[in-house]
This record gives structure tokens, C-alpha cells and sequence, in this order.
DNA sequence: TATTAAATTAATATTGCATTCATAGCGCAG
DNA sequence: CTGCGCTATGAATGCAATATTAATTTAATA
């Protein structure tokens, strides 16, 4: 089995803490639970988890102030912290991101976006952490995620996003085909909702700056990625 | 057509399940209802749906406790639940996250939102459950299912899906005899109605695409995968 | 806010496959 | 040898999946 994420959770009110824990605990991750920012902090230094998901208001130490110091202590900087506050708004007047938040998630908590949230931000960790891939190359072509540029034949492309992501996605694993669905999912994200056809037009677009290479078709099941 | 999910609908309150029912329809899902708790969880037995949308509050048993056994049982824990909240209340959310809820959807319902949604929902369950992508190895022959293609005498071949998949399913267990029923049920899938002459007709084309070996007739029974 | 680019949807054309059909072949029982 | 039950084969058909283009909505930038 694979070494689960360590997750800090941090909130007073006792059944939200009791019943976030159990969800987590039920995805796989090992979690820890504390209630207030003291707590989090000593929590923190002694466990070292990957991430922390914390309550904005709580007594004795802020979710603000609590983060904060987090960040300012090398033990505990590279720890991902997310907010749980009431309202969306309510963050940016509260300047989570200044006080060095990864991210933030609004109150009430929808289930699958607490998780895919959580899970993104530790796979975008992880991504950073181990990935010397950020530029892919392959004969005559090169995908820069660092410039966000693809060259081709020794010119350099700029392409819009969702190309670009679109493309770098199926490079990423060349020759695997990839059904609509796990591309929507991989590319567009959780809670978007577009028509699949969609695809179709970017793999189009891809293809004439591409000149038809590179992205084939597998009907019936998706798209994939390969040299000729 | 594509085969539509199917979805079972349960709450004791008529005109919504009528109004969702209808909603649901037109978007082509095969649409099954429930009244309660022990009905769904009892035509959830039966028909297998994708996805069960649940009120919470039900009489003779409400959403909360039947979502848990749904869960419980093994014929019925891979179905995704969604419920339907009478108002944005956390806690109720959290509990239903804890019972093992995929997503809730507060009321009043507006079906642009609950429609995309439910297929937000579904396709993740898609992009996630995807078939297993291993690839089988024979002497002369690998059948790769992560690039959907297969190798034989060191070339490459792609195959058309139902080609693709009947060779994959027959040499899943290579040297048993499967009978054209069982093929159907497996490649083909119980709902679709398809005349068994159909599988020859596939058969032959993967053997000429193969030189006529590996798939060997058995008379009167079926067809069976074997190295010669 | 106007202007332009990009993303998405909608509409239509095209193609590749799955399926059926019609017919031929084979092996076996009588 | 003949008729029956099965499978093989090649060709015809219909349709679902994709390609393509145009139109619309959304987002970015000045």
C-alpha cells in the first residue's frame, strides 16, 4: 500500500472535526485532529503533515494568525494549508493568500469538492516536488510548461490554454489512449460542465498547428498521444 | 445509442419526483423511482442503477440510514448517492458525507444545476472506474490495453473497439471455451440486443488480421483463445 | 467600454464500424 | 449420398462517433 498523505484538521467545533476526520479517514489519508491554532501549530511541528485544513475563526488562535506562523518557521513552511471559511468573500478581505494559504475552501463543505480540492492540491505538491518533467521533448517537438510553448520543427508556437493543456496532457503519458471522460477530468477539472464535443474542436485546433500529427484517434474510446 | 445511465429517483414527495423524473428523462437517462428508504434500497438491488438521488428526510426510513446500508452491501457500495437537502445545512451535509454520499444538491432544485451535476458525477465515476488497462503478453502477441493496440510479430495493429475487446476478453483466460452467450454477455453487455451470428463475423475479421490463429472454433460450443 | 481572442456550443457532413443478410461450406447422422 | 445443423465468408446497410465549419458565449486586454 501506498504511504497516505498525513492531513492535519483543525476546527472547534467538535462534530465538524469528528465528521471531516471520518470522511478523510474513510479516502485513505491519515489524519490528525486539533482545535485551535495553539494546537495546530504544536500539532504540526510534531507530525509534520503534508497539508493542514483549517477553520478561519476559531478561539484562542486564529486560522490567520495560526497560518502565519506556520509559514514562518522552517519546520512547518512547506506545510499546503487550506481555509475553511463561511463565504468566498469573506477570504479575500481576510487576505488568506497573504498570510501564505495554498488555497481555500467556502463553507457549507460539498463533499466531492472538499476531496478532489484536497487531492489536487497534494498532487500539484507532488508534482512540483518530483516532476523534472516540466518540459517534455519528444523528436521534433518540445512542450514547454515552464514558458507554456510548444516548439515544432524549430519554431516556436504559442498556443491558448486549454490546447496547451489538452496537449500536454495526452503527452504526458505518450501512446495511452484516454476516453473523453478522464480527459475532461483531467483537463477541464471538477465542476465544469462542457459538452464532449468540446474536445474535439481543441484536438482540431492542435492538429492543423501540428499538421495532423501527434494526436490520433481511437473511436470509440478516446484520444491519444504518439509518434508516427 | 449509447446506453444511457440509469438513475433511481427517490422521494416520498410526488410532484418533485414527477418534476425531476421528467427533467431527467428528457436528457435521455432511464429514470427509476422509489418512495422511501426500503424501496430504494430495494430497487437499487434490482436494477443497479448509476446513481441514486435521495431526499433525506423520508418516512419509514429516511435517506441518511438507507444511504449507509446501500453502502454496506457489496452488490450496491459502487453506486454514487446524491442527496437532496431541504436547505444548505452543514451538518446534515457532513453526515451525509460520513454515510458515504458522493454529493448533495440543496433545494429548491433548479434542474439546469441538478442536471449538470448529476453528469459532473457521473463522468468522474467514469474517468475513475475505467476498465483495467492492463496489457497481456504472449508468445508473439501482446495485447496492450492502455494504448488500445495490438502487437503481433512485432507490428503493430490498432483494432476496431469490438474487435479489440472480444480478442482481449477471450484471451483473458486462454485455452476455456466460452459460449456465444457468455460472450455476449461479457463483451456485449446484458442490455444490448445483438444476433450471435454477429460475434463469427468478428471473429473472422480478427483472424484475418491475426493469419487464422489463436482463435479456435469449438463446434456446437463457442470460441476459445489458444497459442498453437 | 469597446475590441479581440478564446472557449464552447450548435449544426452539418463524413466516415468507420457494427450488424445483418444471403449464401456457401463443412462434418456428421442416418 | 443426402439432409440437417452448424460455422465461414463477403457484401450491403444503417447508424453512431467523429470531423469540420460556423455561430455564439465567455474571458481577457486595452
Amino acid at each position: 500500500m501506498k504511504k497516505m498523505p498525513k492531513i492535519l484538521v483543525v476546527d472547534d467545533e467538535q462534530d465538524i472535526l469528528e465528521l471531516i476526520r471520518h470522511a478523510l479517514n474513510k479516502e485513505g489519508f491519515e489524519v490528525h485532529v486539533a482545535a485551535n491554532g495553539l494546537q495546530a501549530i504544536e500539532q504540526a511541528k510534531k507530525i509534520k503533515p503534508e497539508l493542514i485544513l483549517m477553520d478561519v475563526m476559531m478561539p484562542v488562535m486564529d486560522g490567520m494568525e495560526a497560518c502565519r506562523q506556520l509559514k514562518e518557521n522552517d519546520e512547518t513552511s512547506g506545510i499546503a494549508i487550506v481555509f475553511l471559511t463561511a463565504r468566498s468573500e469573506e477570504f479575500a478581505e481576510l487576505a488568506g493568500f497573504e498570510a501564505g494559504a495554498d488555497d481555500y475552501i467556502a463553507k457549507p463543505i460539498r463533499p466531492r469538492v472538499l476531496l478532489s480540492r484536497l487531492k489536487a492540491i497534494l498532487r500539484r505538491r507532488n508534482a512540483i516536488q518530483s516532476a523534472p518533467h516540466e518540459t517534455m521533448s519528444f523528436s521534433n517537438l518540445k512542450i514547454d510548461r515552464e514558458r507554456f510553448v510548444v516548439e515544432y520543427n524549430g519554431k516556436t508556437l504559442q498556443f491558448p490554454r486549454k490546447e496547451f493543456e489538452l496537449l500536454s496532457f495526452l503527452a504526458s503519458r505518450p501512446g495511452r489512449v484516454f476516453s473523453r471522460d478522464e480527459i475532461l477530468e483531467n483537463v477541464w477539472g471538477n465542476e465544469v460542465l462542457v459538452v464532449d464535443r468540446t474536445i474535439d474542436v481543441h484536438v482540431r485546433k492542435i492538429r492543423e498547428k501540428l499538421d495532423e500529427k501527434f494526436i490520433h484517434t481511437v473511436k470509440g474510446v478516446g484520444y491519444k498521444f504518439e509518434l508516427d
